[in-house]
DNA sequence: CTCCACTGATTGACCAGTCAATCGGTTGTC
DNA sequence: GACAACCGATTGACTGGTCAATCAGTGGAG
């Protein structure tokens, strides 16, 4: 039976390669052959297994962009402090960006940032990223955690968007990346969120 | 005398065509043609003017992003409480949206965000506007108006980042973009980043 | 023999940038 | 004032190169 893992290892190898060679030359430089090559596989199997080349890179999203939407859920779900729920979101971010760099790099910088492809398609999943961390931000306030003059939804866009900004920095060298910035990177991220959120 | 300005006009009228169908379709999905129509001119005459189509973003970026690191210059030079320069800045980047919502999505999209096309290209640009709100970060904290353990670059890439995730918001309708909105906006950052960042 | 993973040469569309031709205005000459 | 020489602005048909996607075929497993 080494046909069907194969079949699922060519698959796997194949979208491996195409992070490899999105973080590397990015989604628009980079030619159908490339990833083949990279995958050490023939042009042709590439189709073989996705529709497009378009394709592939939904593929690469959908995968982990599921992944945070749950971890964000789950942060929720399991109650605590709304603080430390916050912080749980952040800490699932930077700790994906520290276990696979490239891919994040690659969601962020083709997807999540390039609104006027991929993220366009893939805009609702993304929104729903914000809402499930407003809805954390809205349950704090009904909570008395947090201060209730600010739209949950704002203050979500704002926190999405802090982190983000620190993955790019780290993606393009403007900040340096270490294993100690990655830890203070969260601590800064939620002191600053939440002190400004939380009533005094 | 009619010649020197007609000039000047065509060339203007180019750029501004650019920003319009840019904003639209995005700077890869549109053609030199589509550029040339929407500025009711000949497509040749685009090549009279510019080397080339990404010289035409590279300028529309010049211009705008020129504008921005003066402003973030002068807030800091201005002096005052640092609170209220880093709201200075954030007026501005809200202010620049209001008064020219297209040319913003543009420079966000495709140039800032844009990490692996001009942004690349512009990176030392946009890393300046970086390290200038770091300085007024840096500034506030030897006066003591700011909390000394976060790195000033830090606090400026978060601030930054936030800044532009909203603007984001606006973009693509994930938040409402009234007045209203826009003026709360520059509040809500300001209270978040400097009630995290003052000492208490 | 059948099926399907796999191959890679070929095709067809697309588009940035070129260039030779035209236009219209200005200057200079008598 | 008439004419010509000149020159930069303007035009748009055309070219060359690039790739995404297709497809006719090969080989090996059951």
């Amino acid at each position: 039976m080494a046909s069907k893992s194969a079949t699922v290892d060519k698959r796997r190898q194949i979208l491996d390669a195409a992070v490899r060679v999105f973080a590397r030359q990015g989604f628009h430089a980079t030619r159908v052959s490339d990833i083949a090559d990279e995958a050490g596989v023939a042009y042709g199997l590439v189709y073989h297994y996705f529709r497009s080349k378009d394709e592939v890179l939904n593929e690469l999203f959908a995968e982990r962009w599921s992944l945070l939407l749950a971890a964000i859920e789950e942060a929720d779900r399991a109650g605590g402090p709304h603080r430390d729920r916050l912080a749980a979101v952040a800490s699932f971010i930077v700790d994906s960006y520290r276990h696979d760099p490239e891919l994040m790099k690659v969601i962020i910088v083709e997807v999540t940032r390039a609104a006027n492809s991929f993220g366009q398609t893939h805009l609702a999943e993304i929104r729903r990223a914000y809402e499930s961390i407003a809805k954390i931000v809205a349950d704090g306030q009904e909570a008395g955690a947090f201060r209730s003059d600010i739209a949950p939804l704002f203050a979500s866009m704002t926190f999405y968007g802090a982190v983000e900004q620190l993955l790019s920095g780290w993606i393009f060298d403007v900040i340096p990346a270490s294993d100690t910035n990655f830890d203070q990177a969260k601590d800064l991220l939620v002191t600053t969120i939440c002190d400004g959120l939380e009533p005094r």
